[in-house]
DNA sequence: CCCCACCCGTAC
DNA sequence: GACGTACGGGTGGGGT
């Protein structure tokens, strides 16, 4: 009977055989690698494995088991065991490094014997721990192991949870566990170079040691063996079998160095785990870390220098132009566009941080005239040849231009290059990069709020504040250079320094430059748009039959499903849906009045609310709108635009396209408008090189036409409307993964005759089947897709187990590659049109960009040259193996130059 | 008064 | 869930 004492705690020895799941992890999980390529599949179906058996499995003791040398005693036995085992492969001899790592960070104590395996320790240890009184529970996955299975000692194989006790194994091989060996020496073992007894089976040795016990007993009765094959086998293979038998059997009596003692299990090193499986990219298995304590605190200065003189600044200047290389983190308040600079955090190679307060509003702080720091610094800012870094460059770019100061030199902006290893992730922010990065916290900033509890920035004293900016500027430049490394490794380098770098203070130019909104036009549309809605939403009141917040859709639902009995189409996750698709089928189907009022009032109250009302506010002191880039936000590698969003200005509808009529030149100018056609599309045919589609684009046929008549078997002639806007949609939709059941709502046909439809149109586009399918298959490989450019977005989920987040992986992976080299295609275009402008001495400017679309404001004698250097500059940016088609267009306002 | 999730809608 | 990438407004619930 087991002790059931209470007093006694139970103490369990858990022993891994590492060894064994090191190659069961290799080829059970495709091949893997990080973002910086290294090759991890084995380590992480290793690391899986460990976690899952500590999670499991109680545990006092934990020993884990390494080969060293294995094959050197057993091949004194026999020089051929395991000789016919294959070599190492290549991707997996880097990754044992890493699994040494992941033990060594999960505090495990690593036992090995030189010239055996781990099987032989953990035989040996199981033993010493049995005699001990330990429960022993062994990790393993291999059979051989059933030979120490006794009272107290079982197995425990993580990868199928199963637990092998002495009677598991009499059920499932008839045999009793320390038979093990001679079963084993009697069926051999082809993969190790066991030999093995030719005729003899599980079934016949299970037979045989059932009747004789053990190989001893039953070589010495062999007269006893009934069938006569048998028996001249085993006179035959005596010899063989004896050895065999000798190579199978643990030896449980090595001398090992350590004592039960040693193998108390301790707690992992959550930190230096935590920056492991960062490193390895183990991001699902962070969660089952424990928690960190109390954030560590690791300053990363001791010192910083305040430069309160202009001697001081002098001499800063000077340091800077020596060192060749400085960091500067702007503190500042307002839009950077318009911002006053408050001061700047400042840290060089070598050297103490500083910080030079410049505009601190407390009476009597010393610092620095701005003028003085502008003239002083002034030089080497501008300087290319000097290095710059920072956090969001842009922003100190706008910062600098408005003290007069055009900053060039700009490299190791941070947060634009973790931005480039992993766009997927949401924020670059530095705080978070020095934790992950440097492990350090940085100080928090002083509260600034414009409200009433908090001051101004300006108003904190620069002893106050000052630490906070110079140490984030010693943070970025301690970063930069593992960030470069990285990008390197990622062949992302040159991305970096030839399209996002140069990028950067074209962005910022257009940002100071602004776009000229007519506010009078605005107003006069915005009341017209005012009175309509208050119609529209006295309108809905009828419907209803009373008045309700028509903005609430909690409420719309009650008053259309509660009150009218309406159908409820479409659910979301808090109630029924109420969005247009539905709107329209009760209005359509159902004759609802009140969901046809609801559509009209909400077209134009988000009119009214998002671009109305909201864009005059924003019209800065010069009369124009400048809006914000952001460098580092899409996950394929596009801008994006925002206070305003500049980029989702209406245009399908005709109230939208009045508010583009706001959107207007200076006197004496015209907006220029050059966009790529259709573009994804023409990326799509080259990258998959799919004949049919390039055949259409060489002879730059209607696009959709072209697809119609493919997929509906007819000559373009004969393709009629309803055909045209399928293919229209499909076009569309491939590049987004469409589905039967996506296309089939949007087109309101079958699910079944969408399927057909997608099914045709594969079949005749064979190219862009093949591509999008390899598309995925190499994502779920290498862990990320990439541009033509060589952008790469990281994409985990393809591997989730929630086959919705999977599939939604898949579609996103089918994208990026599209979607991101159109981008890489206009950034170099912008690069391309900068150059060109500067270089034939034209005053025009670039104002916008929407993705495919650049936005120029060109002085009218300019505008028939910049049209033709706008077409020529997108065209040809890259020789595709269709042509890049660029529309071109001026006017007095934006909807006039379409 | 701020923050957030949610729904919805605008762009490419 | 249901076709990709964004930003942002309103509501309504929660918190300070």
């Amino acid at each position: 009977m087991a002790d059931t004492s209470p007093q006694r705690p139970a103490r369990t020895l858990v022993l891994i055989d590492a060894s064994g799941f090191i190659f069961r992890a290799y080829h059970a999980i495709p091949p893997l690698s990080t973002s910086k390529g290294v090759p991890t599949n084995a380590v992480l179906g290793f690391t899986r494995m460990l976690l899952k058996a500590l999670r499991e499995l109680p545990h006092s003791h934990v020993a884990i088991a390494f080969d060293k040398d294995s094959r050197v005693e057993r091949q004194k036995i026999d020089p051929t065991y395991k000789a016919n085992r294959e070599a190492t492969p290549p991707d997996l001899l880097p990754q044992f490094e890493h699994i040494r790592r992941v033990v060594d960070v999960l505090n495990l104590r690593v036992v090995e014997a030189s010239g055996w395996e781990a099987d032989d320790v953990i035989g040996t240890l199981a033993r010493r721990g049995r005699e001990a009184g330990f429960d022993i529970k062994v990790v393993t996955g291999d059979k051989d192991f059933v030979q120490i299975v006794q009272d107290g000692v079982r197995l425990f194989d993580p990868m199928n949870d199963r637990i092998t006790d002495t009677a598991a194994v009499k059920e499932r091989l008839g045999i009793e566990p320390r038979q093990m060996r001679d079963y084993l020496a009697l069926i051999g073992d082809a993969v190790d170079n066991v030999a093995k007894v030719p005729g003899i089976g599980p079934k016949t040795a299970t037979e045989l040691l059932t009747q004789f016990g053990d190989v001893e007993t039953l070589l010495s009765r062999l007269d006893e063996v009934k069938k006569p094959k048998i028996r001249e086998a085993l006179g035959a293979h005596r010899e063989s079998l004896l050895r065999a038998r000798q190579l199978v059997t643990f030896n449980t009596e090595l001398p090992l160095d350590v004592a039960l003692d040693d193998l108390v299990w301790r707690e992992p090193d959550a930190r230096r785990a935590r920056d492991l499986f960062t490193e390895l990219e183990f991001f699902a298995l962070l969660r089952d870390l424990p928690q960190e304590e109390a954030p560590q605190v690791a300053p990363l200065v001791t010192t910083t220098t305040f430069v309160t003189t202009e001697d001081e600044v002098k001499a800063l200047a000077d340091a800077v132009r020596v060192a060749g290389d400085v960091t500067l983190i702007p503190a500042f308040e307002g839009m950077p566009f318009a911002a006053a600079l408050v001061g700047m955090g400042v840290s060089l190679p070598e050297g103490a941080t500083r910080y030079v307060p410049l505009r601190h509003q407390q009476l009597g702080v010393a610092q620095v005239r701005p003028e003085a720091f502008v003239s002083a610094m002034k030089p080497v800012l501008e300087d290319a040849a000097i290095k710059k870094g920072g956090h969001d460059l842009k922003a100190l770019t706008l910062l600098l231009a408005t003290e007069g100061i055009a900053l060039r030199g700009g490299q190791d902006d941070v947060e634009l290059l973790s931005y480039l290893l992993n766009p997927s992730r949401r924020e670059h922010a530095l705080p978070d990069l020095a934790r992950e990065r440097l492990r350090a916290e940085l100080p928090a900033l002083p509260a600034v709020t414009e409200g009433r509890k908090g001051r101004a920035l300006a108003d904190h004293a620069p002893d106050e504040v000052g630490a906070a900016y110079a140490v984030r500027a010693d943070a970025a430049r301690r970063m930069a250079p593992e960030l470069w490394r990285e990008l390197e490794a990622a062949n992302l380098a040159s991305l970096a320094r030839s399209m996002e770098l140069p990028l950067l203070p074209i962005l910022a130019k257009m940002e100071r430059r602004g776009v000229k909104l007519d506010v009078p036009e605005l107003a006069l549309i915005s009341a017209r748009v005012d009175s309509e809605v208050t119609a529209r939403e006295k309108a809905c009141h009828a419907a209803a039959g009373h008045e309700f917040n028509v903005g609430s859709n909690p409420q719309l639902a009650q008053v259309l499903y509660e009150e009218k009995k309406l159908p409820i189409l479409k659910r979301g996750k808090t109630g029924p849906s109420t969005d247009q698709e539905v709107l329209e089928k009760l209005a359509d189907e159902h004759g609802s009045e009140l969901a046809r009022a609801i559509i009209e009032y909400r077209s134009l109250s988000k009119l009214k609310s998002t671009y109305l009302d909201t864009l005059p506010s924003l019209v800065a002191r010069d009369g124009r709108i400048h809006t914000t880039y952001h460098q580092a936000a899409t996950a394929t590698g596009r801008l994006s635009s925002s206070d305003p969003n500049l980029q989702n200005i209406p245009v399908r509808t005709e109230v939208g396209r009045e508010i583009r009529r706001a959107f207007v030149a200076e006197p004496g100018h015209q907006l220029v408008s050059a966009d790529y056609s259709q573009v994804e599309l023409r990326l799509l045919a080259h990258i998959a090189e799919d004949p049919v589609l390039i055949d259409a684009f060489l002879h730059d046929e209607d696009i959709h036409s072209r697809t119609a008549a493919e997929v509906f078997g007819v000559t373009p002639a004969q393709v009629d409307r309803e055909q045209r806007r399928v293919a229209k949609m499909v076009n569309f939709g491939i590049a987004y993964g469409l589905s039967p059941h996506g296309l089939s709502t949007r087109l309101g046909i079958s699910q079944e005759s969408a399927r057909d439809v997608i099914e045709r149109y594969f079949t005749r586009y064979a190219g862009i089947r093949r591509y999008l399918l390899e598309t995925v298959e190499k994502a779920r490989k290498v862990g990320y897709v990439e541009t033509l450019y060589g952008r790469r977005r990281l994409m985990g989920d393809l591997h989730s187990k929630n086959r919705g987040v999977a599939q939604a992986a898949e579609r996103a992976a089918i994208n990026m590659p599209i979607q991101g080299t159109a981008a890489d295609l206009m950034k170099m275009a912008m690069l391309a049109v900068e150059d060109a402008l500067r270089q034939e001495g034209l005053r025009t400017t670039l104002l916008l960009q929407v993705h495919d679309e650049l936005l120029f404001e060109a002085p009218d004698a300019e505008v028939e040259a910049v049209k033709a250097l706008a077409a020529r500059c997108m065209s040809s940016v890259a020789q595709l193996k269709v042509p890049l088609k660029v529309d071109v267009g001026a006017g007095r306002s934006w909807a006039d130059a379409h």
